[in-house]
DNA sequence: AGATGTGAAGCGGTTCACAGCT
DNA sequence: AGCTGTGAACCGCTTCACATCT
């Protein structure tokens, strides 16, 4: 179900909304700030079951907890970033990931040199010590941030540690076992799509 | 058409293969490089107008050089980089753009205090220069890498400068003219889509 | 009036299946 | 025999339209 990538996007607006004390929303408004049409905000709330008003819309702190209880069934999902380049480093000192729920559990590199190094208070960990910091945890999720020579090794290791997704930012299409959850995020993709023909807008 | 979200793919694929000295591809071949049906990639081809020999497949350089004709117009696109910070920085210095055909034309900020500092061969420069720095060069792409509460003031800049795409990394929902493309990248967004719901694998 | 909830239509992309070429 | 090229079926998501409720 597509509805499941506009959740983050709704609980975003909705926690705006509630910042600036607004207790109600209408799916139009909604739509609006969320850069989608109302018909579709309609649709994708009733599906989790969202019990609106008519003539008034939405309450907000309603929606809010619903939203983030689909989209976190634990409260803080561990995450493991493999490659300590710039972006590994990067993703690991980002803020954001905290208000969203999540937290960076380890950094790893397979460079000995960079074993030890400390970056925004994580220590630079082998990548063989993965399937130790995973352990027990559940639904642990990957994050491959390595040059693509090294992103099937990092994604080999991180399935055999037991997570459950993986999200790659190398550019490279990786194999792993169906049941692991895979999205990639390849800038270079992103900007050779815009650059392609300077006609027609597309999302 | 979504058949363009696919060429940058088929590109690295094929870019390896003709690196291995691989002469020939079937459809069936590069889809499985590519993470893809081989109905897909026919259809995908047919539209480029690709002429492959039945019983045989596509003859690869071919293939290379139809789809980078396609992708890029012109031999470099410039990219102006917005947000000095952590990811904007291991933006400027992602060694794999030029590989691509892009050139990272100016890195820039708001904060005074970042403006002068030298980044991977860039110095950063203040926001109000973006406009000087695309000035007649078309079909540049502007990249948001800034702080949420600064993004639509850089994507403002952005499209007053001219540039035709913008590749934005801040999580917020970004107002543009419909002129100008704009595709969204959100690392948080992406985890919390992984993190729904521990059963069946999506894309 | 104003907004929701939803059946039904519409639309775009994917996949099938097979004829046709080498 | 093998693989392309493509019409047609299929599928799922989006959008419409409107009955329904406050």
């Amino acid at each position: 179900m597509t509805t499941v990538t506009r959740l983050p996007l709704y609980l975003r607006s909705l926690q705006r909304l509630a910042v600036a004390h607004q207790a109600t929303v209408s799916s139009a408004r909604l739509a609006e700030l969320s850069g989608l049409k109302a018909a579709t905000v309609r649709k994708d709330l009733s599906y989790l079951g969202a019990w609106g008003t008519r003539g008034v819309g939405y309450d907000v702190d309603h929606l809010v907890s619903m939203t983030r209880h689909q989209l976190r069934p634990h409260p803080e999902t561990p995450i493991l970033i493999v490659g300590a380049g710039n972006l590994g480093r990067a993703l690991s000192t980002y803020r954001g990931f905290s208000a969203d729920g999540f937290q960076v559990l380890g950094l790893f590199d397979v460079a000995r040199c960079e074993v030890g190094k400390s970056v925004g208070g994580l220590v630079v960990r082998h990548v063989s010590e993965i399937g130790g910091a995973v352990d027990g945890t559940v639904g642990a999720i990957g994050v491959i941030a390595t040059p693509p020579s090294a992103a099937q090794d990092a994604a080999d290791r991180l399935v055999a540690a037991g997570v459950g997704a993986i999200l790659n930012f190398a550019p490279v299409c990786l194999a792993v076992l169906k049941e692991v959850r895979l999205r990639n995020v390849d800038v270079s993709v992103e900007l050779q799509i815009l650059a392609y023909r300077r006609t027609s807008g597309d999302s």
